[in-house]
DNA sequence: ATTGGCACTCTCCCGGCGAGAGTGCTGAAG
DNA sequence: CTTCAGCACTCTCGCCGGGAGAGTGCCAAT
């Protein structure tokens, strides 16, 4: 596509962004290109039309980008706009002020995240595929009731109470959890459950077992928490003016199962992914689009961070700051060792 | 006021509920009062406006219940609602397999409020006004910095990553911990605070801190959970066709500082609470009611659990299912010793 | 290739009109 | 004094048509 193509692509998509009007030759040449006619104009924009860049709400509306408009935009057009120094220090300030547990870490991060981007946001908890148990605690509750505690890597909390058949006083089961805890130091999860195959019947093998449980439903994900926050943004938005497009956008956000199957699926194994409107998307996402990152303390441990709002977003500014909030986050995660 | 204009209100509250259309002596007569006239009807309706219980959107329109009106109606009017079988098993169901850790219950009573009353649920996590430290741990991370782990009354656990001044082996932190245990089981948490004005400077005075700053965050609430959910819920009703409408409701909810202090000053002492449109509300929830209760695994342990919706609501199911909702969870929890 | 000119098309807004719903009033009957 | 049938009245809502405005596509000239 030849330069001037692009240029007028790219003027409508960000006048678009900005006045949610579809834009008009006119718009067009007084403030983008002053020494163009209109009518040159026009027949670029024509021609983006048949290229199915543009699209017309209707005869004599002005033009509006379509899904693969955006598409071209944010694969060759977009250029990225440098974040001013107070969205900076909002982030840093936030995030730097974070809770140090897995929960509060990922809840703030999806508020600041909502707050940078004026849209919703999600965010999912940073997963290992391979859980290493760094610590375990076993507390009497009632005589044959143990809560037990266990921390995996990532300061990873999980507590399960645990009825077991015989009887076991606070400092039986003291001893035993130091007994456990060094023979987990360092190790995989392995180790759980080779011990767990080794031990004969009786409150170690019991507790064993759910330690396995726990191990696996981290494992396989099930526990995974994903958060999201913003919806209010979205409301902004005349694309939302009409809340069934609301409805459809919450039903998927509210539906955390759903949700964390959607991410992982949507990310892939890229760094970065923008996901517009119809592109491989639940139905009820149309007219959304979604940009993605990683984000996580470490190599090993990786979540998912992502901004939701209509496809026509000011996407240069929210790619980069999603990355910083992703970076600043994993920093700070990685500092807590969280 | 007298038996049929009660009558007449009830009916008008009960059509309106479902119907979401302002209702006509007509349609009241045939649905309710077959044996008398719509004439009738008219003149009682229109009594009734002027006792400022409904009122008229435009002159020939059918009349609409006021916020008196509905007020009127939960005080005298409404008959409890039994639970069908069906619901009465989900809520069993969905909080019987509730996770056992205070933030997974917390969000499951409010998932299952909000599926069995069809409308936004929020819900805080029960809380005491005196923290009681029912276990610690510590684990060593770094030389010089150490995970705090507390178990608190309610097995709420805590974390919190503390840099200290002098490094220290495991061993050295476990029989710490130990020691610590030993001086803190079943006292409240003043005992933490003594032994923090009698420790000498060192590792011991530095943990002490930090166990402190939990317990009083804690306290004063100020570390208090609180979720929300089902706002789908309330797009299915007509009177929030408009998304300002949610927007308004979405700011309440998402601004959780907020939405803590609101519903503890709604509540106030009561056990069952009802607040309804312009009652001390804040202007933002205008056209919604609110309808709040506590509930908690203890007499020392109390939680809100609440459910929003339009003015319109059906209140007394709403009323039942809360209740229903808020005392299996309290059971399930004392049973969890969540 | 660019551009001014121009006719054309489509939306949006406004006022008017008829249908429908529901009311309030009145006067008669129980 | 209450109830009720009858009736005129009022107000909303949906529909229609016309005028203004915005923006286009085409064409002929440069």
């Amino acid at each position: 596509m030849e330069g001037r193509k692009q240029a007028v692509l790219r003027a409508v998509v960000n006048q678009f962004t900005t006045s949610a009007v579809p834009v008009g030759s006119q718009a067009l040449q007084s403030r983008y290109f002053v020494n163009l006619s209109s009518a040159t104009i026009r027949s670029e924009l024509a021609d983006l039309v048949d290229l199915g860049y543009l699209a017309q709400p209707h005869t004599s509306a002005g033009r509006v980008p379509t899904d693969s408009g955006y598409r071209y935009f944010v694969d060759f057009l977009m250029d990225l706009e440098p974040i001013p120094d107070k969205v900076k220090a909002y982030i840093q300030d936030e995030l730097g002020s974070a809770p140090a547990d897995e929960q509060g870490m990922v809840e703030r991060v999806a508020m600041t995240l909502a707050a940078v981007t004026q849209n919703a946001s999600v965010a999912s908890a940073p997963q290992g595929s391979l859980a290493r148990i760094k610590h375990l605690d076993l507390v009497s509750l009632e005589p044959k009731e143990v809560l037990l505690i266990l921390l995996l890597e990532g300061n990873l909390l999980r507590q399960q109470v645990v009825e077991t058949s015989e009887a076991a006083t606070q400092a039986e089961l003291t001893r035993l959890a130091a007994r456990l805890n060094a023979a987990f130091s360092g190790r995989a999860s392995d180790e759980a459950r080779r011990r767990y195959e080794a031990a004969s019947l009786g409150l170690e093998k019991e507790l064993l077992g759910r330690v396995i449980a726990v191990v696996d439903a981290y494992e396989k994900g099930s526990d995974n928490l994903v958060v999201h926050d913003g919806v209010r943004n979205l409301l902004r938005h005349p694309e939302f003016a009409e809340s069934s497009r609301v409805h459809q956008v919450l039903e998927v956000l509210e539906e955390t199962r759903y949700l964390t199957v959607l991410l992982r699926q949507l990310i892939g194994d890229s760094e970065l992914q923008i996901v517009i409107g119809s592109e491989n998307m639940s139905s009820q996402l149309q007219g959304c689009a979604v940009v993605l990152t990683t984000y996580g303390p470490s190599d090993r441990l990786k979540g998912v961070l992502g901004v939701i709002g209509p496809t026509r977003m000011a996407y240069s500014q929210t790619v980069a700051r999603l990355q910083t909030v992703a970076r600043t986050a994993s920093d700070r995660m990685a500092a807590l060792g969280v």
